[in-house]
DNA sequence: AGCACGCCGACT
DNA sequence: GTCGGCGTGCTC
């Protein structure tokens, strides 16, 4: 299209309205306008200066009284064309709108933001005006009392400290006289840094004898100087000059005064890896599977073709050496790759190993990042100065250019899920975004997803597999304890069975390093009267509390609402309140006691909330100062420590009972992982799961670690039961503070659907409307539907119907409905 | 989401 | 008559 043509543009907004909005494009900014760039446009009843981003040029539009651009904020599109197609789809299949997806795609920080600010105008008799005003409206007095302290303030600010409802109060000021609303857009909170890089302004023959001159007087700006020759052609920051030489950049200013040296300014990017050390690390040899998946998956790259790959490894069977050589491949064709793994194994551990192999071209992109930090390393994603990205969920919207690999490491993890709106499955995504770049996608786990080893089967994936460990390792002896026997034949109370008591002091016998796992953190998990049978439960939730060591107080993990423990029981006043179950805390607590000779440390998430915390405690078990190493589901995954040859499991059953269709596939995975942390090195490695349900099929199936074992019964309950992967699931959970409300809504959204269902979709399945199996959350009723059906197709259609014109009914008493489209669970 | 408009009970 | 609480509807 020619530019004079371009008179139109469609914008889309992040807004949960679903757009795009046309927009006359005024003649000086045609030339520049392109397909995702960002721009800034007057939106709403206000005309509110709002970011959004250019989706088309329409060559006409039905509108008529079109408002006009106001500028463009970006000099070349922001976002591609694929992007564009990508989150377009992700806004259609999650129930979410394009402009939401697109701000959520985007690095925080970097959005203008508009606010609607409130000014208070010049009022002759102010004193006279606010007693008059608070006698007939109190609240408007409040709002210019405000007012006067302040002099201006944004309306969202106004809100928060004066009342949610301002609106009606606020135009009748306006409409007096005595304010002023108006729009005001500010700048983005994170910009580029620049730093200056310090050159010799003359022949070192001079630069020396200058020296010798204010060696004596100025002897910190000799030091500069003599630290400049001796760098030579290395380019030198200005501050880590002035940190090399102990001093700071008012010396430097000094020399730059008198001649001798000079500036020359160059953007920084900040470096969220600056300052570490990664070690060169060269291609590893393959043993003949690794040989063969890589090999597969070459192929695939060299003839630039869409193709999903499910590496199914068994722990330590080196997947990510694949993973690494096949991006060696890809760099060699000039493409780009993303690796993504899941937030909890972003730890030092992974981004080390492909930092070492591939240095500068590597960037991580994670939620630890400073907005600066993350906002800098989009940018040289964008230059294509890094090339390959290792990041959590989010990084699959890295904007690399020719993208020719996406691996998702453990595919299985339910972190994957975003949790919030956009509610998109980041593997799903990968696969989406792979299709449209023509790229090969690497799913890699131990425990495939059912869903994925499904596809597999049907040929839908190429399956690749490694059923050996590395370096000959053997796959650790697994042995499962009758928690029920324990109890009653040989009379034990401790939470240790006999085999893992012994298996412990075994270790410890040949300094050799343990893991005890236990997916709960805590003391105890319930605090129950013996006398009247009351549990402590919060107050805010329907869950009970967790008794906590530290501190002596009673947690809510849901909502950390605290409360001490109570000396006499709040119900009848006896004193026989006493806690129940285990958790981290308690298994700390009792191993120092029977262990009192050993090392030991625990790491959940109330251990390791201070920055760096995590990093510590693993470097301390690294190094062997630890030699029983405590913990919940964060230890569970990734690591890799040879000398940990036995891993105790205190219970397998935490996951076990939930009220939920992948308690078992759950179970099964936590259980392999674990027991995958066991026997890397050249010492073999020994497992002990203690459990009540010694009979499950997930936990015999992970005693054996055979995956294939675990996926034929659990494919049959789910045809049975038509769950995933035989159909698709969308869930709409309603939540309200009112109960009434919230069931009143859930019933009419629930005859509305039926209605719609009956006609349109008979195949289609409506569950519900039910109670969550957790009914109540920090405060919040929660009611749920499931639709389900094989075509993801037929929700979509169903719920465009229901939604089209929704009665008032629903949103009436501040219930909320937000609908996940392949939840990661049902509570 | 964010904002304005309009309806209606409560209070001057 | 206003005021302000609350539901309704629109945003190029």
């Amino acid at each position: 299209m020619q530019d004079d043509e371009k008179k139109y543009a469609n914008i889309v907004f992040p807004i949960p309205v679903e757009g795009p909005f046309s927009y006359l494009l005024p003649e000086q900014l045609r030339s520049k306008a392109q397909i995702g760039m960002r721009v800034l446009a007057p939106f709403g009843k206000g005309d509110n200066e709002t970011e959004g981003v250019i989706v088309g040029f329409p060559e006409d539009t039905e509108y008529k009284e079109l408002k006009e651009i106001i500028d463009i904020l970006d000099d070349d599109p922001f976002f591609s064309e694929d992007m564009l197609k990508l989150t377009k789809w992700i806004a259609e299949y999650y129930f979410s709108t394009w402009g939401e997806v697109l701000k959520s795609a985007t690095p925080v920080g970097i959005n203008v933001i508009s606010k609607r600010i409130v000014k208070i105008n010049e009022i002759p008799d102010r004193d006279k005006v606010l007693a008059d005003l608070s006698k007939t409206a109190p609240l408007q007095a409040q709002i210019l009392t405000t007012l006067a302290w302040e002099g201006e303030m944004s309306i969202q600010k106004l809100k928060t400290r004066v009342i949610s409802h301002v609106y009606s109060a606020l135009s009748a000021l306006e409409n007096k006289g005595l304010i002023s609303i108006s729009s005001q857009v500010s700048q983005p909170i994170v910009k580029p840094v620049t730093d200056y890089i310090v050159h010799l302004a003359k022949p070192v023959s001079e630069i020396n004898s200058e020296i010798e001159k204010i060696k004596t007087k100025l002897s910190k700006q000799a030091e500069v100087l003599e630290i400049l020759i001796s760098k030579g052609e290395e380019r030198l920051l200005r501050t880590n000059l002035a940190k090399l030489a102990e001093t700071t950049t008012a010396t430097i200013k000094n020399l730059v005064q008198k001649g001798l040296v000079s500036l020359e300014e160059v953007e920084i990017f900040r470096d969220p890896l600056e300052g570490e050390m990664f070690p060169d690390s060269k291609n590893l040899d393959l043993n003949p599977d690794q040989a063969t998946a890589l090999n597969e998956i070459t192929k695939s790259i060299e003839k630039g073709t869409y193709d999903i790959f499910l590496l199914y490894g068994v722990t330590a069977s080196g997947k990510t050496e694949v993973y690494m050589q096949a991006i060696g491949k890809m760099l060699e064709m000039g493409k780009s790759a993303i690796v993504l793994v899941p937030e909890i194994a972003l730890t030092p551990q992974t981004v080390f190993r492909f930092a070492s192999r591939f240095g500068k071209r590597v960037t991580v992109l994670h939620s630890k990042l400073t907005p600066g930090e993350r906002y800098d390393q989009w940018r040289r994603i964008r230059s294509g100065d890094a090339d390959i990205v290792v990041g959590a969920r989010s990084a699959i919207f890295a904007p690399l250019k020719n993208l020719g690999l996406v691996v998702i490491d453990e595919e299985h993890e339910t972190s994957y899920k975003q949790d919030e709106s956009p509610r998109y499955h980041a593997r799903d995504v990968a696969i989406k975004r792979a299709e449209i770049a023509n790229a090969v996608v690497v799913l890699g786990t131990a425990t495939p997803s059912l869903e994925s080893f499904y596809k597999a089967n049907r040929k839908e994936y190429r399956l690749l597999t490694l059923p050996e460990r590395v370096d000959n390792a053997k796959m650790p002896l697994v042995e499962v304890v009758d928690m029920r026997i324990e109890l009653m034949q040989k009379k034990n109370r401790s939470i240790f069975s006999k085999s893992l008591q012994e298996a412990i002091e075994d270790r410890l016998a040949r300094e050799e390093q343990i893991i005890l796992f236990l997916n709960r953190r805590g003391f105890s998990t319930f605090i129950l009267c013996r006398e009247c049978g009351y549990v402590a439960k919060c107050k805010n939730c329907d869950i009970s509390l967790t008794y906590h060591s530290s501190g002596d107080a009673m947690v809510c993990h849901h909502c950390n609402f605290k409360e001490p423990l109570p000396a006499l029981c709040p119900s009848c006043k006896g004193n026989y309140i006493r806690h129940f179950g285990i958790g981290t805390q308690r298994v700390e607590e009792e191993t120092r006691k029977l262990f009192p000779e050993a090392s030991i440390d625990r790491m959940d998430v109330d251990t390791t909330t201070r920055k760096g915390a995590y990093k510590r405690i693993l470097e301390a078990f690294k190094e062997r100062e630890v030699d029983i190493l405590i913990g919940t589901q964060m230890i569970a995954k990734g690591l890799d420590f040879p000398n940990v040859t036995l891993v105790g499991v205190i219970s397998a059953d935490t996951a076990l009972n939930l009220p939920d269709f992948r308690a078992g596939e759950r179970t099964f995975n936590l259980l392999t992982q674990v027991a995958g942390r066991s026997g890397r090195g050249q010492v073999s490695g020994e497992v002990v799961i203690q459990t009540y349900n010694p009979q499950h099929f997930s936990i015999l199936s992970a005693q054996d670690q055979d995956y294939r074992s675990f996926y034929r019964q659990e494919i049959i309950n789910r045809e049975m039961l038509l769950y995933p992967p035989f159909t698709h699931f969308a869930r709409i959970i309603l939540r309200g503070l009112s109960e009434e409300a919230t069931i009143k809504a859930s019933d009419v959204l629930g005859s509305i659907l039926r209605s719609y269902q009956e006609a349109n979709f008979p195949e289609l399945e409506i569950l519900g409307p039910a109670p969550a199996p957790l009914a109540r959350i920090k405060n919040f009723y929660r009611w749920n539907i499931l639709l389900k059906s094989a075509d993801p197709e037929h929700i979509k259609g169903l719920i465009k119907m229901a939604f089209a014109k929704l009665p008032s009914q629903i949103t009436k008493g501040d219930v909320a409905v937000a609908i996940d489209m392949d939840p990661m669970s049902v509570l």
